[in-house]
DNA sequence: TGTTTATTGCAAATGAGTTGCAATAATTTA
DNA sequence: TAAATTATTGCAACTCATTTGCAATAAACA
């Protein structure tokens, strides 16, 4: 378990994180930093994060790769994973803090799990 | 509900689904078929199949879109959405028979849910 | 048969994510 | 503190799954 250096890049990803919930999509992220950071970084950026435990990715139904706060969860530790809801509307994609319990599969040792929960947020189906 | 065309192109994409119940890549199917089926046509063949309830598709960790038979589920009523595996070793994926429940979840409506199992398959883990 | 509609192939485009490499910044060591 | 080592960043070019436009062909229908 490296230490990451506060540079100014991660400093500025870690802010967009603070005061929200929602996880963000790789492709947002590099969008809203790339006056300040080169999209390669915001990769590479995310990629420790996560190692580190800062941060845990995920893949939407669009097929991007998504990044939220850990929250507790340790990697060793994912079988009883957070679902995750992402609007098939609007797209925005939030974790869920229901714990769902995976059964054993039989033939099959389950290491993790991702769980997506597609429909419509609050805001889009009012 | 259209009627699918029984075309040369159709029967030979639906004879590679005929004997198994393993979900397949479309990376896989381009690549199975390539010498007698244009690439762009398997994909807007698929596409047909599931629009037509024959197969359905999801998204595996690798980000790739994969392919199964539909075996019974509608398209209506998926929320109790079958689970699917994903050995991380292989890369093989499959559909587990096991239904697993997704809870009613506050503030969010849930048309339908993708469940992705990762581990290691009997194959991998002997 | 002639006309409409669906299917297919091809080439090129799109777009997310990755890689190699040189430049810079931070940290360590002498 | 300066030199040496190590980590981080930016840039350009690349990979590769998936999509698009368009013309050609095949099937269905009038």
């Amino acid at each position: 378990m490296g230490v990451i250096r506060k540079t100014k890049a991660v400093k500025a990803l870690l802010q967009l994180f603070e005061n929200t919930d929602n996880a963000m999509s790789v492709v947002d992220l590099v969008k809203r930093l790339e006056k300040d950071i080169n999209k390669t970084t915001v990769y590479r950026i995310l990629e420790r994060l996560e190692q580190d435990g800062v941060l845990h990715s995920f893949n939407g139904k669009d097929r991007l790769k998504w990044y939220a706060k850990y929250e507790g969860c340790t990697p060793e530790h994912r079988i009883d994973a957070h679902p995750h809801f992402q609007c098939k509307d609007c797209g925005s994609v939030r974790c869920l803090h229901t714990n769902i319990s995976i059964p054993v599969v039989e033939n099959y040792i389950v290491h993790s799990a991702e769980i997506l929960l597609i429909g419509q947020c609050k805001d889009c189906s009012s």
